[in-house]
DNA sequence: CATATTTAAGACTATTTTATCTTTATATAT
DNA sequence: ATATATAAAGATAAAATAGTCTTAAATATG
């Protein structure tokens, strides 16, 4: 039950990384080393990291001691900008079935169990700030690696 | 959020579509006749119903009149069952973040809002039967086709 | 037996996703 | 100025998924 791509993992998991590290704007973050610490291909999260950099999630700064940084304060991104940024603003728009057009007007078969669940991961991703997230991975010492 | 393969919705909806015209074993229902009817690619189609008839779903016929037909009744057969033959059985083994050998014990830092989803549509899953959706089909007249 | 119908199996192609490699642009430090 | 560090962009390659086509095997019917 994979609902995320690789992309979307690997950004989710720099973003919580930059987030479980450092505030917002202090210093900016290499790649590189986000790479390095969590192990993703470097050219790969570039690319996405660019995705989230024009989504407005994150500033780049090149040059030494260049990298990239939170735009804004952890407090006020949460969790479902950056997936429909990373994933489409389609994301929730999905019939578990893949019938194009299902909605509560022209159900499927199974709308009424997949909207629930739908509506759930919404709300999870809705309330979930990356700063409760980094504050999280602090307190609980949680893992960003396989 | 697509959570199935078009493989497993071609599945599912061919199960559907039997399970919404007939009963267990009355007659066989022809590949052909799904296909065309669900607009799904015969050969692709094909594939994914040997899954189910290797996975005791089904049983199938050769030759004229020959066709497919559910192997057991549809009060027996749960959604998860078939989920779990044409996804793998480690369908809700899986880690929101991509991580492996992400569980309770070594959690990721999405794990708790992941499980509770995962554990939601396993319910679902489990205590949904072919059965109940062909009656639900029937009743509110619901579509399987685009 | 011959033919038509139907599933099974496998080869092949196309598309999408994932990953790598190369080059370019920009900033800093010396 | 020059060298170095870094993100951005793009070209290419590899792998997974999706889809098509061909052939084989089984079965019913006349």
């Amino acid at each position: 039950m994979k609902v995320l791509s690789n992309a979307s993992n690997y950004g989710l998991r720099a973003l919580l990384y930059i987030v479980s590290r450092r505030g917002r704007g202090e210093t900016y973050i290499s790649l590189g080393e986000i790479s390095e610490e969590l192990d993703i291909s470097f050219h790969f999260l570039t690319k996405t990291m660019q995705l989230l950099t024009q989504g407005e999630i994150l500033v780049s700064y090149r040059g030494p001691n260049g990298g990239i940084a939170l735009k804004r304060p952890a407090e006020e991104i949460m969790l479902i900008e950056v997936v429909k940024i990373l994933e489409g603003e389609d994301f929730f728009d999905t019939c578990m079935l893949g019938l194009e057009g299902c909605d509560d007007c022209n159900p499927c078969p199974v709308h009424h169990l997949w909207r629930e669940i739908k509506g759930k991961v919404k709300h999870d991703f809705e309330t979930t700030s990356l700063a409760m997230m980094g504050k999280r991975i602090n307190e609980k010492n949680l893992r960003l690696i396989p």
